[in-house]
DNA sequence: GTTTCATTGTTAGGTTGTCTAACTATTAAT
DNA sequence: ATTAATAGTTAGACAACCTAACAATGAAAC
């Protein structure tokens, strides 16, 4: 069973502040939404702390971890990959190459097939470095989705699934 | 009834990439996490293309939305509780406020009871502006939410507070 | 009331991370 | 073989943050 404590329907905080409702509007929907934005400010939170821990922007730890995901299915990587995935032009995905290989956490190996392309690839010291310091919270977050039903699992995938969309169908007219 | 589908127990995509169990692990739990990064990415696009159309960075919109929530309130906002608010120094609030000013969206005002401080006001060009871009969206989230059932609610409540205390329970260590 | 310390905001100068534009090296197409 | 497209690098500009030093006001001590 879920340790899970609802913070609406079981305990007292109200999530305060910035969404007030349309109209007369349902609080606890209001509530809903504060949530989610208190989740939004946790995790910008969070990103700023292990910048600081390792001494990396925000999209250098983005690249890490797709790096180490590629490394755990022997994929290989260009410049251009992490370009397209982080949207930032080949110019920076080269200068972000830079700052990762410096800090040794990445490194540059001549591309199979391509001798245009670099592969870029996680070190062993990027691997030990990020799983060090996201372990522990990535295992938290699993632990507490994983003791939910398969009912508020789909509930939250539902909920997560349209807000997406409500954010993606083109948000000014 | 909510007319979210679930894109876990009924649609078909599976949330790709990134998350991968820890053991042998749930799919469907993978899945979850993977829509929660999904919802995550959408946003941050969104903000993007919001600072794109508005011409204005990412502190600056939360700012505006912050002093459009005090001028509701009939609060008043010094940029001593910008910088706070928004985790930067006074100088760079300081700064901030002069992009906005520029842009007219904000405007200074001597602070009632205090003449060392300045009180900031968003202007009705700001208000309108962002309620413009923001006013679709916000309602498409909002509905999505009014119609989920209040047990669906409570689900959801617990996840996203769960998941932000996994965040802020300090992460590495 | 004057001296002293704290608070608020500004300015100057530096750093970082992005961008565009121009260039090289390789590959693919005609 | 020439031409066009692709991958990466470099140089230079810009935006937004930072720290440090400063001015002005307010509060507290004496």
């Amino acid at each position: 069973m879920p340790e899970v404590k609802s913070s609406v329907s079981g305990g007292g905080e109200r999530a305060s502040g910035y969404w007030y409702g349309p109209d007369g509007s349902d609080a606890s929907a209001v509530d809903v939404l504060n949530l989610l934005r208190r989740y939004r400010e946790a995790e910008t939170a969070m990103r700023g702390r292990v910048r600081g821990d390792m001494g990396m922007g925000e999209k250098d730890i983005v690249a890490l971890r797709y790096l180490l995901e590629a490394r755990t299915r022997n994929a290989v990587l260009r410049q251009k990959d992490l370009a397209a995935r982080l949207d930032i032009t080949n110019a920076s995905a080269s200068s972000l190459v830079d700052r990762l290989v410096r800090h040794g956490f990445a490194r540059r190996v001549p591309h199979p097939g391509d001798r245009r392309s670099v592969a870029v690839e996680a070190t062993d010291q990027g691997d030990r470095e990020v799983r060090e310091t996201l372990r522990n919270m990535h295992d938290r977050m699993y632990q507490v989705v994983n003791e939910m039903s398969p009912d508020e699992r789909a509930t939250v995938a539902a909920f997560l699934s349209a807000m997406t969309r409500s954010l993606t169908d083109r948000c000014p007219e």
